[in-house]
RNA sequence: AGGCAAGUAGCUCAGUGGUAGAGCGUCCGUCUGAUACGCGGAGGGUCAAAAGUUCAAUUCUUUUUUUGCCUACCA
């Protein structure tokens, strides 16, 4: 006959491993999909991780994610494929690379060529591959890894090419600059990860200025600036790059920002000015203390500090489109300059409230300028390309006539440059651009305050120079073009959390720039734009197959030889769409010049936002497989990825296919460790995965993931809390399954009987039924709802609480008690069902436990047709099982019983000894109906032998009122804390009139209140006399008089315990049958004759007996009370 | 600097416009023929701070503050 396995105990580590082994060698996972051939597909993406790193335990944390709804789905009898991927380019890849090489970025192409560095960055990139692919398996991921789509593949940035080129025929990607960090010395551009470096940011000493713009007086600038006759009116600017004025073509101001006119004097040329800046700045520039000072004097020369006389406030946004002259002319811009802008950056901390805008050398300068259709400052070059004023090697143009071919930074210079350059000048002193610049303008009025000024400035770390924020050339997807689309289509995406979709994803995409593709590195999808020389001419290639027919045409056009052509098939080992391959193809343009691609990658980002279509080679295959999967009904990650990965998916997605890219997303906090602080490598905090499933258990740690705190929270890793998880839940658990099995095989139990019908199942077995039912409901709901936390909780509370501590607990004897009967019956059906359920619903979160113990319970009983837990249906709720009234009803059973033992404690009278009687008051008909049902119960409970009520209106009954709050608090308004003293005050004998009569007078500030019963709560104080204990509105009483008959039962209570001890010691059987000899005792002996019968049925005796002559050797001593020992002696019968 | 989130008992977290909870830990006690991986009890809180709205705020609003993440790094 099938049994159900007994474990000796539970060690998770091992059961997952048999049930790893299960998995593999029956291929379940790959069932569970095939098992769903034809039912409606559930589409998950996987975000791709990259092999270069180990994974962490956060790793952990987003799959369990991924997995636990992915298996849902499963069972809810969606078909759910994933494949699997692997992000495979991108600059930590690189650099890890240099490093193992021991190589720079300069070098490649030179100490190594291109294609050797690709090479090995091919092998880095799946250097823990094989880690990677061992936590999936240990941490039971379900995922493809057979057939994971890999973003370095042909086939993979062929989609990608496609992609882009969609992008370029809808005019969305195209050439620009931007802003970036750029060291002229070394000649590159340098990312943010070089800028983030330690020692990056060097504290300099710059020359700052507050420079002098002369405002356009024409009629609406005399209005604002309420101009008097003779006025001069400069804007002031402040700016520690002096050699940056020359391009200045704007300035900002902050709209909400209250700006001051004030009448003074320029310090170094003594004119009479009118200048602007902000009121909050004003002391900087304008001391209190000289405002007294009369202007004759300065002007006479009398005093030296500056008088000043503020003329007028204006609020920023009053400023803005006011004209001013050119500070140095230079250079005159193709468009709109020279004029007042709002810039949302623009903040009265350091400065003057006034920013100067050079669109050409700031990121912020750029976007304003765009924003408000401000020119920048541009000359052409001989090619006849716009270019700064500055030039790639850190110099003037010849146009700033000036300083023409000087450097503007004066590290830039050698020691020997410098010396030539001051003997140019003929000073004693080398002087920088920026200090010639500041002389210039002083002399010219236009500056109002020259200083020297520190502050932390980025410098190359590789040349240990400053850095400059120079505009290079960049692609560009024009995300801008599309942004409201965006927006909108976002409304339509569930985020879990909502907030970072709606706050952190929401306004990245409000305020979003076009996304710069431009990456000047090696290892990467290639840009698929070829262009002419005078970049007049240029072609996107969006397939293998253009590029073939391109090339066909250039080998015609005599560029390149026929040899390339045979290459060019995606199926081929040794073609490939890197560089420095595609390096090499020159194409035809159509006026028959040479066209070469563009030497820019792009950005790794575009890569993974691109897995829905290139996972599938689409639309060059699987079309119908992608547009099966499209858009995708769940995805998650990190939260760290909402600027990344959900951000290219939904950019790409919105664009060229106008749809979502996903419907559901989950984004998980961090891992930190158990102080809260980020784990890292360095600090050698951060948990190994490995060590901690082979420790713990998947299950366990999963489940700890997901019950101790919301996956979208912070979660403070700590292993305690995952042994915690094992107690509480998973030990609960097998035991409760242990103590099943145990009997179960003793009686041979394997579900063959017809199904009690419910009305005839006892009222626990329908109680706990109940329970689970809500259980299946709520738990339905949340897996649904994306809220794993909720439902683990839930599940874990009904194991512990209902199932284990409660149910078992009352019900135990109905399993080793007496015949095979129905009520038997009804107990192991009852039982075995919470056990099958609880198995499934647990199953998406932990696994392995939950296969284990459905295969324990199903292969012993073959109820359920499928082989394992995660092929199975999700139990069906069923709403005839519930009976809330009856939930409720336990739930007070399970009070009065938690106080009567409470009383216990107090009276010190262990539960073995049985008392006669408790007393509770009648509230009302529903609480003494509800307790009466369970009456048996609760007494069996705490071994007390009768429950009494107390009549509501019993003298001895002493009641305590309070305001229900709720209720009178809208009735009585601001009179509630007069009412709630005066309800205080209340004597019995108004209560007692209260409740008579359902109503009372009150007199409150001179306004009469009728009270009513629901505005206030009346409860049970104390009953004179006795011990009670109260909790809310159940008040409960104790007889703690103890008879003599009492006592026996007490005294033979005592001695089963004991005995059951002696059996369980000497490791009898729980069925075997024993004969007992006791030694006799004046105490003992009647208590045990009184109850003899009793005492026999419970410990299985054929025969008890009493005598003087017992042999301490085979006999053991026992204590029953404090006066009573003896020997007892038991053997099998 | 901006955005987002969090701040409740020693720890991990629930919760609510009506006078604050659980688990763990601590201390005391105790049961058990499934279970010391249990059970009962005690102690422990200005619900980060302040102001406002309200009869009533831990809860709503504003400000401040600490922590974490993301973005930016600037005249």
């Amino acid at each position: 006959m099938a049994k159900y396995p007994e474990y000796k105990t539970l060690d998770l580590p091992s059961r997952e491993k048999e049930i790893l082994q299960f998995w593999e060698e029956q291929h379940i996972f790959e069932e569970s999909i095939s098992s769903r051939d034809g039912k409606p597909p559930f589409t998950f993406y996987e975000g791709p991780p990259s092999a270069n790193g180990l994974p962490g335990i956060h790793h952990v944390m987003s799959r369990a994610i991924k997995d636990i709804f992915c298996r849902y789905k499963t069972l809810k009898g969606f078909q759910v494929k994933r494949k699997g991927g692997w992000d495979t380019h991108g600059l930590p890849i690189e650099i890890a690379v240099e490093k193992t090489l021991g190589i720079r970025k300069e070098d490649i192409g030179k100490k190594i060529s291109v294609e050797d560095y690709n090479k090995e960055c091919r092998r880095e990139v799946m250097k823990y591959k094989e880690a990677w692919e061992d936590l999936t398996r240990k941490m039971g991921y379900w995922v493809d890894l057979e057939h994971p789509y890999i973003t370095y593949e042909n086939k993979y940035i062929e989609t990608c090419w496609w992609l882009l080129k969609q992008f370029y025929e809808k005019e969305l990607l195209y050439k620009g600059y931007t802003i970036q960090p750029y060291s002229p010395a070394a000649g590159t551009g340098l990312s943010s990860h070089e800028l983030n470096m330690p020692g990056a940011y060097r504290n300099i000493k710059d020359t700052s200025v507050v420079a002098q713009f002369k405002i356009v007086l024409n009629d609406d600038a005399k209005r604002i600036l309420n101009v008097v006759p003779k006025e001069e009116v400069y804007l002031l600017a402040w700016t520690t790059t002096p050699w940056t004025l020359p391009s200045n073509s704007a300035l900002a101001v902050g709209k909400d920002i209250t700006y001051i006119k004030v009448d003074t004097f320029n310090p170094y040329t003594h004119d009479r000015v009118a200048v602007v800046l902000a009121e909050a700045v004003k002391e900087k520039y304008f001391p209190e203390k000289y405002s007294s000072i009369p202007f004759e004097e300065y002007e006479q020369g009398i005093v030296k500090n500056v008088p000043y006389k503020i003329t007028d406030h204006i609020l920023g946004k009053n400023l803005k489109g006011l004209k001013y002259e050119q500070l140095l002319p230079y250079v005159q811009p193709q468009g709109k300059a020279f004029e007042v802008i709002i810039g949302d950056f623009v903040s009265t901390e350091d400065g003057t409230g006034i920013v100067h805008i050079a669109p050409t050398f700031g990121a912020d300068d750029f976007r304003a300028a765009k924003q408000s259709g401000i020119a920048p400052i541009l000359v052409r070059d001989e090619n006849g390309n716009d270019v700064p004023l500055v030039d790639k090697t850190g110099r003037f143009v010849k146009e700033v006539t000036d300083f023409a071919g000087e450097f503007v930074r004066e590290e830039y210079l050698t020691h020997e440059e410098k010396e030539a350059e001051r003997k140019k000048q003929g000073g004693d002193k080398y002087l920088s651009v920026d200090e010639r610049i500041a002389i210039k303008l002083k002399k010219e009025n236009k500056a109002f305050k020259v200083e020297k000024y520190e502050h932390s400035y980025p410098h190359c770390w590789r040349t240990d120079k400053p850095i400059l924020y120079y505009p290079l050339d960049s692609w560009f997807i024009r995300t801008t073009a599309k942004k409201e689309r965006l927006v909108e289509l976002n409304k339509n995406i569930n985020w879990k959390p909502e907030s970072t979709g709606t706050g952190r994803f929401g306004n990245w995409l409000e305020n979003l720039v076009d996304w710069n593709l431009s990456r000047s590195r090696f290892w990467g999808i290639p840009l698929p734009v070829w262009r002419t020389e005078d970049t007049k001419e240029e072609k996107c290639i969006g397939s293998i197959e253009e590029l073939k027919s391109e090339i066909q045409k250039s080998i015609s056009a005599g560029f390149m030889d026929t040899s390339h052509l045979e290459h060019i098939d995606a199926m081929r080992d040794d073609f490939d769409l890197h560089r420095p391959y595609v390096d090499n193809i020159i194409l035809v343009s159509p006026a028959g010049k040479k066209m070469v691609r563009e030497k820019d990658l792009i950005d790794v980002w575009f890569d993974s936002g691109s897995m829905p279509y290139a996972q599938f080679h689409f639309p060059f295959e699987n079309k119908e497989a992608f547009q099966k999967s499209f858009p995708a009904d769940f995805i998650a990650e990190g939260v760290d990825q909402t600027r990344g990965w959900f951000f290219t998916l939904h950019a790409i997605a919105g664009m060229l296919f106008d749809s979502i890219a996903f419907k559901n997303v989950v984004s998980n906090g961090l891992v930190l460790d158990k102080e809260g602080n980020k784990m890292s490598k360095r600090l050698g905090n951060a948990a190994d995965p490995f060590e901690t499933i082979e420790k713990y258990g998947a299950d366990a740690t999963r489940w700890y993931m997901l019950t101790n705190s919301q996956p979208w929270d912070n979660l403070k890793f700590n292993e305690e809390g995952i042994k915690e998880g094992q107690r509480k839940f998973f030990s609960t658990l097998y035991n409760t399954y242990a103590f099943f099995a145990l009997y179960a095989n003793i009686d041979g139990f394997t579900y063959k009987e017809k199904e009690v019908p419910l009305a005839q199942r006892p009222e626990i077995d329908r109680w706990i039924l109940s329970e689970l039912n809500s259980l299946i409901r709520f738990a339905d709901e949340n897996y649904n709802d994306y809220e794993p936390t909720k439902v683990a909780r839930a599940i874990q509370d009904f194991v512990s609480d209902h199932l284990s501590n409660w149910y078992v607990r009352l019900c135990r004897r109905r399993f080793w008690k007496g015949d095979y009967t129905e009520d038997k019956i009804s107990a192991y059906q009852t039982l075995y069902t919470c056990l099958e359920t609880v198995a499934l619903l647990m199953s998406p979160v932990a696994p392995f436990y939950a296969e284990r113990i459905f295969k324990d319970l199903n292969n012993a009983t073959g109820k359920i047709k499928w082989k394992s837990v995660h092929i199975a249906d999700f139990p069906q709720y069923n709403s005839k099982y519930v009976d809330k009234n009856l939930e409720e009803r336990m739930e007070l059973a399970q009070k009065i019983s938690s106080m009567v033992l409470s009383l216990r404690k107090k009276a010190n009278i262990r539960v073995r000894q049985p008392l006669q009687k408790i007393l509770l008051p009648a509230t009302d008909n529903d609480f003494v109906n509800n307790v009466t049902a369970m009456k048996e119960l609760i007494l069996a409970e705490v071994n007390v032998k009768e429950l009494e009520f107390i009549p509501d209106d019993s003298d001895i009954l002493v009641k305590k009122i309070k305001p229900n709050f709720r209720v009178l608090g809208k009735k009585a308004g601001n009179k509630m804390k007069e009412i709630t003293s005066l309800i205080g005050t209340f004597s019995q004998k108004e209560i007692a009139q209260l409740e008579q009569k359902q109503k009372l007078d009150v007199q409150v500030s001179g306004e009469a209140i009728m009270l009513l019963p629901e505005d206030i709560e009346i409860t049970y104080d104390h009953i004179p006399g006795r011990e009670v204990a109260s909790d809310g509105r159940v008040t409960v009483a104790l007889e703690t008089t103890i008879t003599e008959k009492l006592h026996e039962e007490g005294i033979a209570r005592e001695f089963v315990n004991r005995v059951q001890n002696i059996r369980k010691d000497k490791g009898f059987e729980v069925t075997d049958h024993i004969s007992v000899v006791v030694k006799k005792h004046p105490r003992l002996t009647p208590s045990v004759l009184a109850n003899k019968v009793y005492i026999c049925a419970e410990i299985l005796a054929a025969s008890l007996s009493f005598t003087d002559n017992i042999s301490e050797s085979d006999s053991v001593p026992v204590e029953l009370d404090d006066d009573i020992s003896t020997l007892i002696k038991i053997s099998k019968a």
